[in-house]
RNA sequence: AGGCGCGUAGCUCAGCUGGUUAGAGCGCCACCUUGACAUGGUGGAGGUCGUUGGUUCGAACCCAAUCGUGCCUACCA
């Protein structure tokens, strides 16, 4: 072994090996245990986020492989239809070219090279973390295979009138020149205005006011709407009124939804432009006028004077024709959200237009019994609530996109507007036994992205086709996923695996929480905070940071803004780490459902742990000579604190089983790293050094025994240094097994039950302990050695200080130990108290009387306290009653141990003070 | 408006089913370049667990209220 950890060297190099000796793919099907990635968007490069999930996704593989599953984790990429279909615009932007100057085939050329890019870019960084993916079988959701799925199904949903044409109000992205669903609109609250109109009530002289904050769609309106209980409006039903400028006549209609206490209690209802307007107005029978063209401007139903200008510019104009009628009777301020599109970041429009829709309340029930039967279980829980509400109050979903890049829908229209659906223009002649002549044209549009990713599950382990794959690894075992996309995707593949394969996709769905940066922000490219899990894999420095965060920012000038702070949090750059420090960070902040703040001073912590696990194992190859290992441990035979390591370690595997079918990485984590350096290196080793300087040969055993099982067990969280350093068990021909990432994880074995062991051990550890402390108290130099007597009637102390006197000398700095011996004299010592255990250190120069005093009374004092406390409890009629027996005994031991312990200071005082 | 979280050491977070002298990492202080490791060792300082009330023999943990904070969904003429 190397005598420096360096991850950089060593992690390609071992990442190759596993590739060589095709570690990733299942190997047979017994007991098979399967994961589908995720697939991210190719539209760049990974963020932590999915570095975080990669991790939690390789741990479950990495475990439930050496628990001898047949273990697959499928992975692959998503086209990610408009995000990628932007990226690739802004990159022809560079070269001056649009997607509108290229041809459509010629721009899905151009998207397909990007992806190629973009998708080796994603592989190759999600190798670097260390994932165990089966690479063979990587898939895209444009693949052929998935394509033909994604086709089947909408046939298929469309034959059975799950999926329909219709023309509806949608959301429109004016940018974009697309529908998209309601998932893909965030509200924006807004400071806005609320302008009260006049409008004319025909054949009256009367006017009647309505309150809008969107004046200028009036134009559309259809209706005016009042509450049927409105006493100020009763003599108004049934009259009309005229729309200002275009005098078009429209009815008063009554609806109970109106609030009479909102502005007017009257409301100009513009069916074309509002949903809650679409809605009032398919239930009263109005008429719905579209005023917009899909570029956003005004169309031909405005007056002239605003036909082509841009909606947005229109409100101004409008108002200001309305305050030259005196119409605009008064503006109030207003907190008004305002729809913006995810992808564009533009002002979303309802706009009517032709889309396809799949009806959803038919498929949402039995993806809501699923959860609610116990059949797929949320971890944590409480996400089932999220997922419940959403599928319970779900609309139609809108699948279809203008868009060029992605799935194009299989239906093809005549001249007439008649639609046919087909796997292609050939079949659905036949299908639909059409005339040769009859000239037909395939929709333009492509599905929206999510309804491949639905399908995903299935259709990347073969589906339709009835594989091996598809037998064995579905339903697959868990979903890792984030909880933003439980709408997009996790309930939508739910129902279409229900629907399509009458089988749950998944039983069980894990929700991590979304890694952010150390102030809790999110990170984004225009804050400037992201950071590349590779950058924390191999550093990088600050020039390149500063590079990386400032290009192609959308804003430019907040470039000042990120330098600064950039320089603040990481002024030398940042450090190279490794991937399983990385992996290890991920898996100690993976408590469940709460979001991640990624702190870079913390990985560092795990950076060194992993240095320490190197030069442990160093130790122990320095120790053990090639052929001492003996494979077959008589266990019996072993010396305390080798039946003591191993004990603990089984309890360590006992808590890592648990916290595995608990999901909670970060108590495994935690567990492994204070095991490994509190108690492995700090007291095993320490004492296996001296017991081999004694001769005791079976150490040897256990000291390579136990790495062999520390080494597994950290396995899937650092995979990469214990392969490495497995390497070289295997070399010594210490074990078998030649790879790692193939072997067996340990079993708990029932050694050493009676806890005897941990007993003495703890007892030896307790007065090294206090030995210690004292000694740093007074400032005794590390090197001094001291002589101890120890005082005590108690006989089980007198034989473990005699049996483990060479480890209380070597690792306390003892010269001399004397058992109930009293040649010392008490004005030259400093006592030590341990229950009814008295430990005396005679030192060199007389002590001062008054501090020892002091000294001993401040502990006394503390003892004094926690007595109190306890006796607060036992005396305490109630608690004796009501308390469980062995919170009483524990109770009362303590109460014993502390009485004990006061005492002998108390007649220590007294030796001192006389 | 409704729902879900969060508030514990200077910072980032654990604390599992109510019983601990409330823990970890980083940072801080003192001593130590001891043969695995200075990316280290030994010892230490640092907390009225947001606030108030309640339940309980016993509350960081359960309940209620409240303050602060974050997110999600819906509505908004």
């Amino acid at each position: 072994m190397e005598k420096k950890y360096s991850p950089s060297n060593l992690e390609k190099k071992i990442y190759e090996k596993w590739m060589e000796n095709d570690c990733f793919s299942p190997k047979e099907f017994k007991s098979n245990y399967s994961i589908v990635l995720p697939p991210p968007n190719v539209t760049g490069t990974l963020h932590m986020g999915h570095a975080f999930q990669h991790t939690i996704i390789d741990i479950l593989i990495r475990y439930n492989r050496m628990l001898g599953k047949s273990v697959l984790w499928q992975p692959g990429t998503d086209h990610a239809g408009i995000a990628t279909q932007i990226v690739v615009e802004n990159n022809l932007k560079q070269s001056g070219k649009t997607r509108q100057s290229l041809n459509r085939d010629d721009f899905v050329k151009e998207v397909w090279k990007w992806k190629e890019k973009s998708g080796n870019t994603i592989i190759n960084q999600t190798k670097r973390i260390g994932s165990s993916a089966d690479w063979k079988r990587n898939r895209f959701t444009m693949d052929d295979e998935l394509s033909d799925a994604v086709q089947k199904v909408f046939i298929s949903l469309y034959d059975k009138k799950i999926i329909y044409r219709k023309n509806r109000l949608v959301n429109w992205d004016i940018k974009l020149q697309t529908a998209i669903s309601d998932l893909e609109v965030s509200n924006i609250e807004k400071e806005g205005l609320l302008f009260f109109i006049d409008y004319d009530v025909v054949d009256s002289k009367e006017k009647i006011t309505v309150a809008t904050t969107r004046p200028e769609t009036l134009f559309g309106d259809t209706a005016v709407c009042i509450n049927p209980k409105d006493e100020r409006y009763m003599h108004l039903i049934n009259k009309y009124i005229q729309i200002p400028f275009i005098k078009r006549k429209v009815p008063i209609i009554q609806d109970e939804s109106i609030d009479m206490n909102f502005g007017t209690g009257c409301v100009k209802v513009t069916p074309g432009h509002d949903f809650n307007d679409y809605k009032l107005g398919e239930k009263h029978k109005l008429d719905t006028i579209n005023i917009l063209n899909k570029n956003g401007t005004l169309n031909s139903e405005v007056t002239k004077d605003l036909v082509d200008i841009n909606i947005h510019d229109a409100r101004e104009l409008v108002l200001r024709k309305l305050e030259k009628e005196n119409r605009l009777v008064k503006k109030e301020k207003y907190k008004t959200s305002i729809p913006v599109g995810d992808r564009s970041g533009e002002i979303i429009e309802p706009l009517l237009t032709d889309q396809w829709f799949m009806k959803m309340d038919g498929l949402a029930e039995p993806a809501i019994k699923a959860v609610k039967d116990g059949h797929i279980k949320f971890v944590p829980k409480n996400w089932e609530k999220v997922y419940f509400n959403w599928l319970e109050n779900i609309e139609d979903w809108c699948i279809s996109r203008q868009i060029w890049w992605g799935h194009r829908i299989p239906a093809w229209f005549d001249n007439k507007g008649n639609i046919y659906v087909g796997n292609d223009e050939n079949q659905v002649r036949e299908k639909y036994k059409l005339d040769k002549n009859l000239k037909l044209t395939q929709d333009q549009d492509v599905l929206d992205t999510w309804f491949s990713s639905a399908l995903w599950p299935f259709t990347t382990l073969g589906w339709p086709e009835e594989t091996n794959e598809f037998k064995n690894f579905y339903p697959t075992n868990v979903l890792v996923t984030g909880f933003d996309i439980i709408f997009f995707w996790v309930a939508r593949m739910v129902m279409m695996g229900l629907k399509f394969t009458n089988k749950i996709p998944f039983k069980t769905i894990y929700i991590h929480g979304l890694v952010r940066d150390s102030e809790g922000k999110k990170m984004s490219k225009s804050l400037g905070n992201i950071i590349d899990p590779i950058d924390i894999i191999d550093g990088i420095n600050l020039q390149d940071l500063l590079d990386k965060r400032t290009s192609n920012l959308v804003q430019p000038k907040l470039e000042e803004k990120i330098i600064k702070k950039t320089k603040i949090e990481f002024p030398d750059g940042i450090k190279p780490y490794g991937a399983d420090a990385l992996r290890f960070c991920f898996s100690a902040l993976a408590s469940t459902g709460r979001d991640i703040n990624f702190d870079l001073n913390r990985i560092e912590g795990y950076r060194n742990f992993c240095n320490k696990l190197w030069n442990a194992s160093r130790f122990v190859f320095m120790t053990v000579d090639l052929k001492e290992y003996n494979q077959k441990i008589n266990y019996e035979s072993l010396s305390l604190y080798d039946k003591w390591i191993l004990t603990r370690l089984n309890d360590i595997i006992s808590d890592y089983k648990k916290h595995f079918s608990s999901f909670r990485f970060d108590l495994i984590a935690g567990s492994l790293y204070s095991f490994i350096w509190y108690e492995y290196c700090d007291w095993y080793l320490e004492i296996a050094k001296i017991m081999i300087a004694r001769g005791v040969d079976s150490t040897k055993d256990t000291l390579i025994n136990s790495l062999q099982l520390i080494l597994k067990l950290c396995h899937p969280i650092i995979p990469y240094i214990t392969e490495e350093i497995w390497e070289e068990m295997h070399k010594r021909n210490y074990t078998p097994d030649e790879l790692l990432i193939n072997s067996k994880f340990p079993l708990q074995q029932k050694l050493f039950l009676d806890n005897a062991v941990s007993m003495n051990v703890n007892t030896v550890m307790d007065i090294i302990n206090s030995i210690r402390k004292t000694r740093s108290d007074l400032n005794i130099h590390p090197k001094m050695e001291v002589d101890v007597y120890f005082l005590s009637n108690q006989p089980n102390y007198e034989s473990i200080i005699k049996e483990n006197d060479f480890i209380i000398q070597n690792l306390a700095k003892v010269n001399k130990i004397f058992w109930n011996e009293k040649s010392y004299n008490i004005k030259d010592c400093i006592t030590i108290t341990l229950k009814d255990l008295k430990a005396l250190i005679p030192i060199k120069k007389i002590i001062d009387v008054d501090q020892e005093l002091s000294r001993l009374k401040k502990n006394l004092s503390l003892l004094e306290s926690l007595l109190d406390k306890v006796n607060q409890k036992i005396n305490n009629k109630d608690f004796i009653e009501k308390a469980p027996s062995s919170i009483i005994k524990e109770n009362l031991d303590k109460k014993d141990n502390i009485q004990k312990e006061i005492i002998s200071i108390n007649e220590l005082m007294k030796y001192l003070s006389d």
